[in-house]
RNA sequence: GGGCGUGUAGCUCAGUUGGUUAGAGCGCCGCCCUGAUAAGGCGGAGGUCGGAGGUUCAAAUCCUCCCACGCCCA
């Protein structure tokens, strides 16, 4: 085997990336062969289908994508291992607002007028020249995180092939009727003239409410006034009326109150007025002397007042008064629950344009949408009074107007947060926008009967975020009013709006604009916006395309289809077709209601199925303190940097094993001051290096002895019960792996290997240390076995965590397998071609498993006893005795006698089933299982249970029973507790105790003075960087008097020393020095000297 | 404001159908072991189980309310 190279797991790992790459690993676990050969006759491997959501790439990768690129390569590399083809595409999110505002910044023009300037073509290619400008430095760190995902192969969103097949997906939906041009109440800057999204929204002036303390939008004070509505079956009579927005008012349409509040009719004495307002308000106004003295003349409630006609304030929108059937239309009291009666005076003026609570009112009552304005807030000419003034400009005209008048109550200002432009810093205006539906409302139920199918981790997602999200799924605006995006393919007639085409392909679009097939090379707006054709249906009509593009997330979700081209390439139609729903998906929580919501609408909504069948939803990583990972705070480490510091798989394993991977939120750190990433070194000390000192161990040994692996090493039977037990614990650890990697449970892998890690090295390989070392001569059958064995098992563990730790895995086989020429057919090279162990019942006994816990819980028991006398382990002590009632205890402390024996380092062991005498037994009850018999009488029963005799419990321990207050009581109805008498070395723990003897005479006394004085010259040896095999001269002086110099006297403690520590020649005290290393020690406070000379070879 | 989570040792997290000594790892301290080890073992200190009520013989666990944090939606 390979001699030991110093141990860089970062060199590591960037060789394993150039072997994968010169072996051509990735393409061959996928095809099963190598670019370019013959795909061979037998039958294909089956697939596991994964999808891959687009990250946008206009920024760089952070540990949320390290998250989720982890769990996109151990599932995949698990199912790649188990035979099936796992296409691996990564996809690109290319549209979008994040890269238009970065390009809007860089080519500093902001908003509709500034863009159409300049000119979607320009705009476009600028975004189309940035999108992927991070693009290089995503493959780099996704490639070095060892992830294997095809940046060739790629999809982007912007690719024409992909767009044309979301044209395709919106055309299934037009045929199906699904979509329909509404409006809906988004914010608009008016100086950018165009609607902004949430994101923008959230990205505005920001401010700390003093009443609050919370931030919040910037603060303004807006004007704060109430408006008289006269009755128009009560002239005399007004609804008093409150308002922020007087901009607002000559779009009124109605009066909102709440259906459950009560309101009151005054007269107010002064001025003889007669008025409706809630009460409480009332009085506000009165306190502030807004209003005089008034005297109530009635009561009703809001649901009593809903149809009462008002006259409007202003004349412009008059004709909606009443319907052709001569009904009441607008300009009346309608109800409404988000009424308040908070501020104001109870009722609201409405105008369903501008105000999302005032639109879905306007809906729910037929009200007319009234909006007389662009979206640049400019009134226009159906407002004559106020054309072409803007909108905040015109509130003081308007409530000189109201004034003027004699219809304003009160007038006041009104503070409050409220979003402002993040551009233009001015307050933004809420107004009715069309924009295009999906109907999603009518599918709600096949929607959740879709969800049942999927298996989701955690699984509370599924049921809870997403279900219920389905279950009250509302139609789908999927338009937006921007550039760089894949256009809405509808054409409609200039003539008559009601004409509309929708394209559903290039082809088609070409052929109704008359153009040469093949002349439409991209689908953006600049390529097609200018596209028209003469209507069908409308003569003299000519059809062009409306301004939208889609929801980008309208395009992530059509990806199952869009990123093979569907069905436009006939090579892949039925590939499409056959893999949905995908096998695995994986993303963010804050994926929940996009892109896991979008592609499940719309494969629900075409093919009738979920778009996947397996998701694990991950959480927010969290910086080291617990807030948001910020580059300005500094509190998180670079990726790279953690990566070439530790290891990409120690960061992996970290990454995937906290609930994370379970959709909670993680901190990235050990501490809250680890803001270097030490977390993930301690995963590399906690799981890689017991692994590498196990592989440094066998080949230390193997190396000194000549052993070599053969191909029958991996399948011999040994006979030890050291190694059986070994076997049988691995291939235990292989089924528990199975069963995570197929519940895709990825949190457990690490601990799972962990508790293998530990049986590995602190028992299998501490207990069989001495059966390796036996000099070179030595070649019996037990060597060979541990060798075997412990080969083995490593080999076994290179392949099955492999998914998970791919780098160290694959140098593990390369070294353990390749390099000793054991790599057996075509995909020998590399460990992930290889088959990911398949359990071998045959060596389980869990018996045996069982057993090697009881006996590490008795040497854990003695140990902790050793400790607590301060009696170190070199000091052999004369006995130990075990005693428990449970057979299966003592069975196993028999059965491992010898290696307890050895591990404590006492010369014998007494089992036994009784330990009255070492131990003093109390009892407690035992409330599990009395609870439910006793009920009330528990606590009763469980005092009495404290006072009985030790004496009574030991008859009870050994069959008998008792009655206390009326209750017979056996043995398994209490707990017994032992502790150790006085006096006595023992100790208790589930129902094992354990006893020392600690009494030497002077032979054991003299064994442990020799057992240290070979600890001292080993160290000595090791000091003098001798190799393990090395043979030596050697040479101890201490004083005649000394116990140490009695102990050298003996025949047996000298054979011992010198077959310990390869010593040919021991002198006692020869006199001069002349060895070529020397040292000086003590033992128990004596003093020593050592010397040794490396032995000529023989 | 609504939905879904989370809150247990200094930190990261387990904690079975409710059952009486609430555990593990890391970190800290002490001791021990070691010719595989960038190691390992044993022990110790460290908990009002977010808070308040309630149900129950018995609550970290079930119920209600509140607080804090996260994500999403308003």
């Amino acid at each position: 085997m390979a001699p030991l190279a110093p141990f860089d797991l970062p060199a590591i790992e960037r060789r394993i990336i150039e072997l994968w790459g010169t072996y051509e690993v990735e393409y061959r676990s996928l095809h099963g062969r190598r670019p370019g050969e013959d795909a061979g006759g037998g039958p294909p491997k089956p697939s596991f289908v994964f999808f891959d959501g687009p990250p946008f790439a206009t920024g760089l990768p952070h540990y949320g994508h390290l998250l989720a690129g982890t769990i996109k390569d151990v599932v995949p590399r698990y199912w790649a291992m188990n035979g099936y083809a796992v296409e691996r595409r990564f996809g690109w999110d290319c549209h979008g607002l994040p890269i238009e505002s970065l390009v809007e910044d860089e080519l500093d023009v902001h908003g509709r007028a500034e863009i159409e300037a300049l000119g979607v073509p320009k705009f476009n290619a600028a975004c189309r020249a940035g999108v992927l400008r991070y693009t290089q430095e995503w493959r780099k760190v996704v490639e070095r995180m060892g992830r294997w995902v095809d940046f060739d192969d790629d999809y982007k969103t912007m690719d024409p092939t992909f767009m044309e097949s979301v044209w395709w997906v919106f055309a299934q939906l037009w045929e199906q009727g699904r979509i329909y041009e509404g409006h809906r109440v988004q914010p608009v800057s008016p100086l950018l003239g165009t609607p902004l999204s949430n994101f923008e929204v959230a990205q505005g002036p920001q401010e700390r409410n003093p009443k609050t303390g919370k931030d919040g939008h910037k603060l303004r004070d807006d004007p704060s006034i109430t408006v008289r509505f006269e009755l128009e079956d009560e002239p005399g009579t007004f609804l008093w009326a409150w308002t922020t927005t007087p901009w607002t008012l000559p779009s009124n349409l109605a009066l909102a109150v709440h259906p459950d509040v009560v309101y009151a009719k005054v007269r107010v004495v002064e001025t003889g007025e007669l008025a409706w307002i809630e009460p409480g308000l009332l009085a506000q106004y009165q306190e502030r002397k807004r209003v005089g003295e008034t005297q109530e003349l009635e009561r009703r409630k809001g649901s009593e007042l809903a149809g009462l006609a008002y006259a409007p304030l202003f004349p412009y929108f008059a004709e909606y008064r009443e319907r052709e059937d001569g009904s009441r239309w607008a300009f009346k009291v309608v109800v409404a629950d988000y009424v308040t009666t908070d501020t104001g005076t109870g009722i609201v003026h409405q105008a369903p344009a501008f105000g999302e609570d005032d639109f879905e009112v306007g809906k729910r009552e037929g009200l007319p949408l009234v909006r007389p304005m662009d979206l640049n807030g400019v009134f226009d000419e159906r407002v004559p009074e106020f054309a072409g003034q803007r909108a905040k400009q015109a509130d003081k005209g308007i409530v000189l107007k109201l004034k003027d008048a004699k219809q304003l109550v009160d007038q006041d200002v009104y503070r409050h947060a409220y979003p402002h432009c993040y551009r233009t810093d001015e307050p933004l205006l809420y107004m009715a926008i069309s924009t295009w539906f999906m109907k999603v409302e009518d599918m709600r139920e096949q929607l959740l009967a879709n969800n049942d199918e999927i298996h989701w981790v955690p699984k509370h997602v599924g049921s809870g975020r997403f279900g219920n999200w389905l279950g009250v799924a509302r139609d789908w605006n999927l338009s937006r009013n921007r550039y760089w995006g894949t256009p809405l393919p509808i054409w409609r007639c200039d003539e008559d709006p009601a004409d509309m085409v929708c394209i559903s392909s290039i082809a088609e679009l070409e052929r109704r604009a008359g153009l040469e097939p093949g002349s439409i090379t991209d689908l953006h707006r600049e390529s097609v916006d200018d596209i028209s054709f003469a209507s069908e249906r409308t003569p003299g009509g000519t059809m062009r395309r409306i301004s939208e593009v889609f929801d980008c997330w309208f395009e992530s979700g059509s990806m199952p289809y869009a990123q093979n081209h569907y069905p436009f390439d006939p090579s892949k139609k039925q590939y499409v077709e056959d893999n949905l729903p995908a096998d695995f998906i994986a993303e963010g929580l804050d994926q929940t209601r996009g892109w896991f919501y979008t592609l499940h609408v719309l494969s629900t909504a075409l093919f009738q199925r979920p778009a996947f069948k397996n998701v694990i939803v991950n959480g927010l990583i969290l910086a080291a303190d617990g807030k948001k990972m910020s580059k300005r705070l500094q509190n998180y480490p670079d990726p790279l940097g953690v990566v070439e510091a530790f290891g990409a798989d120690a960061l992996r394993a970290y990454l995937i094993s906290g609930p994370v991977v379970r959709a909670e939120p993680m901190r990235f750190g050990r501490d809250a001051k680890d803001t270097k990433g030490l977390i993930v070194r301690d995963m590399v000390k906690a799981a890689i290096l017991p692994l590498q000192n196990a592989y440094n161990f066998l080949v230390t040994y193997a190396r000194a002895d000549g052993w070599v692996p053969t191909r029958e090493t991996l399948s011999a039977r040994p006979t030890s019960e050291l190694d059986l037990w070994i076997l049988s614990r691995v291939q235990s650890f292989v089924a528990r792996l199975r069963g995570e990697f197929e519940a895709y449970n990825l949190d457990n892998l690490v601990p799972e290997w962990l508790a293998m890690c530990d049986e590995l090295n602190n028992w299998y390989i501490r207990r069989g240390r001495r059966r390796y070392w036996r000099g070179a001569s030595e070649d019996d059958q037990d060597k060979r076995e541990a060798y075997a064995t412990l080969y083995r098992v490593l080999v076994t563990i290179a392949h099955c965590m492999a998914p998970v730790l791919p780098f160290f895995c694959e140098h593990l086989y390369q070294r353990l397998v390749v390099d000793v020429g054991l790599a057996e057919g075509p995909d020998g090279d590399s460990v992930h071609l290889q088959r990911f162990p398949v359990v071998d019942e045959s060596l389980i006994d869990l018996e045996l498993e069982r057993q090697v816990a009881r006996a590490r819980k008795v040497v854990g028991l003695a140990m902790a006893l050793r400790e607590a006398e301060r009696i170190g382990v070199r000091r052999p002590l004369p006995s130990l005795t075990v005693a428990s009632r449970d057979p299966e205890v003592r069975a196993a402390v028999v059965r491992f006698a010898a290696e307890i024996e050895s591990e404590l380092n006492v010369k014998t062991i007494e089992v036994v089933e009784d330990d009255a005498g070492l131990v003093s037994l109390s009892a407690k009850a035992n409330f599990k299982v009395l609870g439910r018999k006793l009920g009330k009488k528990m606590k009763v029963v469980a005092t009495a249970v404290e006072q009985l005799e030790p004496a009574r419990l030991r008859e009870i321990l050994e069959g008998g029973s008792v009655e206390l207050e009326g209750e017979p009581l056996s043995a398994e109805d209490l707990l017994f507790h032992r502790a150790p008498l006085p006096g006595r070395v023992a100790d208790s723990a589930e129902g094992i105790t354990v006893v020392l003897d600690t009494t030497i005479d002077v032979a054991l006394e003299q064994e442990g003075l020799v057992r240290e004085l070979i600890n001292r010259i080993q160290n000595l040896r090791k000091g003098s960087d001798l190799d393990v095999s090395d043979r030596i001269e050697l040479a101890v002086t201490c004083a005649e008097q000394t116990k140490l110099f009695g102990a050298l006297a003996r025949e047996d403690l000298r054979g011992l020393i010198q077959a310990e520590t390869l010593a040919s020649v021991l002198e006692v005290n020869p006199g001069s020095g002349g060895h070529t290393h020397q040292g000086e020690d003590e033992i128990d406070g004596e003093q020593l000297g050592l010397g040794i000379t490396v032995a000529p070879a023989r």
